[in-house]
DNA sequence: TATTTTTGCACAAACGATTGCGCTATCTAA
DNA sequence: TTAGATAGCGCAATCGTTTGTGCAAAAATA
């Protein structure tokens, strides 16, 4: 049976304006006597009533929901994100709704617009397509922090990862290696998480004066992108000494492709990719990869986002985490011959 | 700022009811001439304005939103749950709330209470723990389909995975390429899941004359426990020849455990594990596993609460569907001697 | 022209909570 | 005994929709 105030109310002959102080707390704000204030809770424990949040939140203007924006929950990169900020949110008395964008803007904006019409009290995005108008215009009504991804020149504020570092570093590691003929497998090309990776191993190549030999391919965070380049740039005359797979969907399709050859990795070929995933320790050899804070990510954006929720600041924040070198096995020195 | 139909109505001369009504397609129902409803349309689209769902949901008493319990969005097995029930919610223009329980049956109650706070039209949940009681409460009151795990003797409707017949089958597999050293480990204890995976795994054994022989060991669905477990294993006099890792965590620890020796897969060791993930395709050997249909499993969990929402149905449905052995170089036959 | 029918829309009451204000008892003080 | 203070609670408006009903004006019919 449906319980309302007014059927509590009813029944134990107070008013429903009593039972909400009781429950809310105000019992001594509004003078309720106590014995009033036990026979509410008593009766309330009873038939368990629980205050229905549609009607509170109508009236207080307020929600205590956050919507979360991902472009895939499946992949784990976004997951593990997603795992964090909704832990960080329901400590906060928070709940979290997530909407799968499947990377196509039409659905993003869509579920943007049934975010507000849910009014959610702020929204975590990362966002696809590389239009930040709709989003600028959402910020007007709600506050919005961006994760992984975001726009240049925008005044969105985010929490990203220092792509080029990351990617620089990486390339690095090859080169400091030895290796000259360092290949790269790039993922959607218009990102900017990709675009920073890709700089970041152009600018790595030139310090060690190889820049000439910049090998950029690829189009999309994909198994099969990463399968079709790998097999391609193997079959090059001037086969590649090693690849830098810019995540970890791409790699896993260059592992394949490698595995269709009777090259050894790392004897033949040297890998690095972006992105952490605890099976890369399970591979044989282990994989070196760029690892980026995701968690941390995840809990500072959240933080940011209740901040502006909470108005505790107005500022626009824009970080970049530092990314971490996981090295295994999966490079060695590359020996002349 | 804030549009309502009340401010709208105001500025273009017409009461909320019109604009309400010329909204939801009710135009010629309620006798709307097409000048004025040609009117609201144009201001609505001018000043961009959604309905508050809050509102209509009261309103209406139906909020178009299911609730998702999961005991960690970050396992991939339930990311990849939970996107093939976020895209079917979508299809029907449901939005989901996922709430992550991470294993612990408080969080657990908490997060369903706030979800029929928030009147939910449905639950779908992968529960924990092993009580069915509040689980059976809730059924009262709103549509509840439980998905992998579930309760047995309760009538709660399901969709799981045939768990017996899986283990038996991979057991099987082992048994027919002359194992009879097989050891299981296993993990959360009081799940359903796991007991029938047990049971094909013993019953398996029987059917092979091997009934003395079941080794089962482990206690929880971790890599921190499939790591121990097989140290553990390898280190017996009598050392299994095959072991059956009941879920993917549990095959990574098992994985590290070998690698810190210097057994060889398959050579050494067969290995069959329970769960599908990419990556084992990609590890070296790959890994033959027990598939669960996991996106059809969400995908029917999806359309059963609807059944259940749109009372097309109000039979109790308990599901099981077959696995798929994934048969990779992870097992070769063993050779006496 | 008088009456009925139809057209086109608005009124007001919900939905279930919250909250400013005010009302009645009881109590205190003079 | 009476005025003022205080304790204890309820009234009614409000949040932003939806929807049954009602009512005037226009159109159709007689």
């Amino acid at each position: 049976m449906k319980e309302t105030l007014a059927s509590i109310a009813a029944r134990i002959g107070v008013s429903a304006t009593t039972i909400s102080r009781v429950l809310s707390g105000k019992t001594e704000k509004y003078r309720i006597s106590p014995a009033t204030a036990e026979r509410v809770l008593v009766e309330v424990q009873k038939c368990n009533y629980t205050p229905s949040a549609l009607a509170q939140s109508l009236r207080k203007n307020k929600t205590y929901t956050i919507g979360l924006v991902l472009p895939t929950i499946a992949n784990p990169y976004f997951a593990d994100m997603a795992s964090a900020i909704i832990s960080e949110a329901r400590d906060k008395n928070y709940t979290t709704i997530i909407v799968d964008s499947m990377e196509d803007e039409v659905n993003q904006r869509q579920a943007l617009t049934t975010l507000l019409a849910r009014k959610v009290d702020g929204i975590i995005a990362a966002p696809c397509g590389s239009d930040p108008r709709f989003f600028e215009e959402i910020r007007k009504s709600v506050p919005l922090v961006l994760v992984d991804r975001y726009f240049e020149n925008s005044r969105i504020p985010y929490v990203s990862a220092n792509n080029y570092r990351g990617a620089f570093e990486a390339t690095e590691l090859l080169a400091q290696n030895g290796h000259r003929n360092i290949a790269c497998i790039q993922g959607d090309i218009d990102s900017v998480p990709n675009k920073a990776r890709v700089k970041g191993y152009r600018d790595a190549l030139k310090k060690y004066g190889l820049g000439e030999n910049a090998i950029v391919v690829g189009e999309s965070f994909s198994i099969q992108n990463g399968y079709l380049e790998t097999k391609l740039l193997l079959s090059r005359a001037q086969r590649p000494t090693a690849i830098f797979a810019l995540s970890f969907t791409i790699l896993l399709g260059a592992l394949k492709a490698i595995r269709d050859t009777s090259f050894r990795i790392p004897e033949d070929i040297s890998l690095v990719s972006f992105d952490n995933h605890v099976s890369l320790d399970y591979m044989i050899p282990p994989m070196t990869r760029v690892s980026q804070p995701v968690e941390e990510m995840g809990r500072l954006a959240s933080k940011l986002l209740f901040d502006y929720i909470d108005s505790k600041s107005d500022s626009i924040t824009q970080l970049e985490l530092a990314t971490t070198i996981i090295s295994k096995s999966s490079i060695i020195p590359f020996i002349e011959g």
